[in-house]
RNA sequence: UGCCGGAUGGUGUAACGGUAGCACAGCAGACUCUGAAUCUGUUUGUCUAGGUUCAAAUCCUAGUCCGGCAACCA
């Protein structure tokens, strides 16, 4: 461009990387003066299911929109279709936008709020001739549309005269015909090859109790009626949505066009998340929650919002991670470990540290000096004003089992017979020798001779421990993929399900340090060189502690090759 | 095989005619009382073929491949 002036350092920031293309497009929408009033964007949830990761990334986007424009963002039910919704989703919904950090402050809305305003735009279209009551049965509808290579056929009530598809139109609305019977269609283009022209239907006779609106109503407006006019409504200037809807546009930019509308809205699309090891379709969440492949929509599996909360996802880690994989018009698979990233960057800021042991091995110390002691932990190294607690030292102890090695492997660092490893603020231990169970030849106890932290000895490795004498039993619950192979979906012979990981949950009983037995549930917690963990929402108890494992650290022990 | 989109390392994403950059993952090393974190270095990329241009990921043409569209769902 010629015309382009001197990058300001306004300019410069706002070309920094980052500037996806619906920020462009906003930008030039300003900068053109397309924009009357100020930015505003809507989060359109249909309330028939349950959040999840896909949303966040909707619900950032629009929200996080509306932020930076200094505009606002509505909070809009698409409830117009009243057999599959219900208030109880509705709920989980707004729970579900405030955890992540958003909020619509007065602006909450339902498409069903306008039930009477859209019934009157569609009498509009009709008395415009732009809209005609057929009585086509559902069969009859579909061989008429055609196929997308093959243009259709129009209706033998396409030019039904206005006055008798409004006469209709309002029966319909009193009750006077059975579900189906009629329904009201745009008149378009039947030879469109964008089928969603060819005469779509507006409104259609269901005879179902809304969970607003009750049995106050027994037609209901198409989707595609109700949205963009919907937004019209509610002076949207940016409706955003995803791919899929991108045939859709013609026909939202032709209601738009041919009614009396208070703004002008115009409908954008970007490809919806998808993740490796995951599913994301409703229906899918659906089955797994129906068939008991999980234990409900908020087990930490799913890819839920209140899964995720569950599991212990932080919500700034899904902000954050929803920023960093950007908004394209590709439909792409994100790698699920760059959402772990995002939450072990969050929680290795945030959680405090404690210990605890998830496999126990009996270590028992042969010169334990006098009685047990407390020694000095801090609670997280990354923010030193978080302090330091007390945890007591003793002669026997639990180490992880795989701590130790009796044969030990190349490159093994830990305990084996005659070396040595630091505790983990509490000096030194030396394997002396070990006793094995002579059935199993399982490893029992390690006894092992122990040096003070002054010792100072040059080891490879610190291992965590808790006092047998002051551990406390815990359950944990060990995650791992849900599926076993990155798309479940790649192969369409197989159903996904059959792709379900087996092995992802594990509950182990083990120990915990005693700063832990008194945690709050959803507290989040770094067990030192374990992972990361939470207290369940559900089910931890004081003194019956349950924690979800939310993410493990990384780890090089557990590549192959070392 | 109609229509609408899309294609940049393994993955995701920048570049808007002028040195292909960033993040994740990977690898190598430094540091370390977490084999974590942190720090350093590093392997790997413009779908193909033509064209325009001094110069093309970017513009043009043709092709290839991928996704979406035929609910009275959203």
């Amino acid at each position: 461009m010629t015309n382009t002036p001197n990058p300001t350092a306004e300019q410069a920031a706002t070309d920094k990387p980052g500037r996806h293309f619906i920020r462009q497009r906003i930008d030039r929408d300003l900068q053109a003066g397309r924009v009357s009033g100020s930015v505003i964007t809507r989060f359109p949830p249909e309330p028939n299911g349950y959040l999840h990761i896909g949303h966040a990334k909707s619900i950032c986007l629009n929200f996080g929109l509306a932020q930076e424009y200094g505009g606002r963002c509505n909070l809009r039910y698409d409830d117009t279709n009243p057999a599959a919704e219900d208030e109880e989703y509705v709920q989980a919904i707004e729970t579900d936008v405030h955890w992540l950090g958003f909020d619509w402050g007065t602006h909450r809305y339902h498409a069903s709020d306008y039930f009477e305003q859209l019934y009157h735009y569609a009498e509009a279209l009709i008395e415009q001739g732009q809209a005609y009551v057929c009585t086509l049965s559902p069969e009859e509808f579909k061989s008429y549309r055609g196929v997308p290579t093959r243009p259709g056929t129009p209706s033998p009530w396409r030019d039904r005269p206005a006055a008798e598809s409004l006469d209709l139109f309002r029966r319909m609305r009193a009750g006077e015909f059975a579900d189906g019977q009629y329904v009201v269609r745009a008149k378009i283009d039947m030879a469109s090859p964008n089928l969603h022209l060819r005469d779509p239907v507006i409104y259609r006779i269901k005879r179902a109790v809304h969970h607003r609106t009750g049995d106050t109503w027994c037609v209901y407006p198409m989707y595609d009626f109700a949205h963009g006019l919907s937004d019209a409504i509610e002076g949207v200037t940016h409706s955003i949505c995803t791919l899929e809807f991108e045939v859709h546009r013609p026909l939202y930019d032709w209601l738009l066009d041919q009614l009396e509308v208070p703004a002008r809205p115009q409908q954008i699309e970007f490809a919806r998340l998808n993740l490796t090891y995951t599913v994301m379709s409703k229906r899918r969440l659906w089955q797994l929650v129906r068939d008991g492949h999980v234990q409900g929509w908020d087990d930490p599996r799913m890819p839920t919002l209140c899964g995720m909360r569950r599991r212990g996802y932080p919500a700034a880690a899904l902000r954050a991670f929803c920023e960093a994989i950007g908004v394209t018009k590709y439909d792409s698979m994100t790698e699920v470990a760059l959402l772990e990233h995002h939450v072990r960057a969050e929680l290795n800021r945030r959680a405090w540290r404690r210990m605890a042991v998830l496999d126990p091995l009996r270590v028992v110390i042969t010169n334990f000096p006098g009685e047990a002691y407390a020694v000095e932990a801090v609670n997280n190294p990354e923010d030193p004003a978080a302090g330091t607690r007390p945890v007591m030292f003793g002669p026997e102890l639990w180490i992880e089992r795989s701590d130790f090695a009796a044969e030990p492997p190349p490159k093994f660092f830990r305990l084996s017979p005659g070396k040595t490893v630091r505790l983990r603020y509490a000096g030194f231990i030396t394997c002396e020798r070990v006793e094995t169970d002579p059935a199993t030849g399982e490893v029992q106890t390690v006894f092992c001779r122990w040096d003070p932290p002054a010792a100072k000895c040059k080891v490879k490795a610190t291992i965590h421990w808790v006092s047998v004498a002051h551990a406390h039993a815990a359950e944990m619950r060990c995650y791992d993929r849900l599926f076993t192979v990155a798309d479940p979906l790649e192969d369409s012979e197989k159903d996904f399900t059959e792709f379900l990981n087996p092995d992802s949950l594990k509950v182990v009983r083990g120990y915990v340090e005693s700063a832990l037995c008194d945690a709050a549930p959803g507290t989040a917690f770094q067990f030192e060189r374990m992972g990361y963990f939470c207290c369940d929402a559900r089910d931890h108890q004081p003194g019956q502690p349950v924690f979800n494992q939310t993410v493990a650290l990384k780890d090089v022990r557990f590549k192959p090759n070392r």
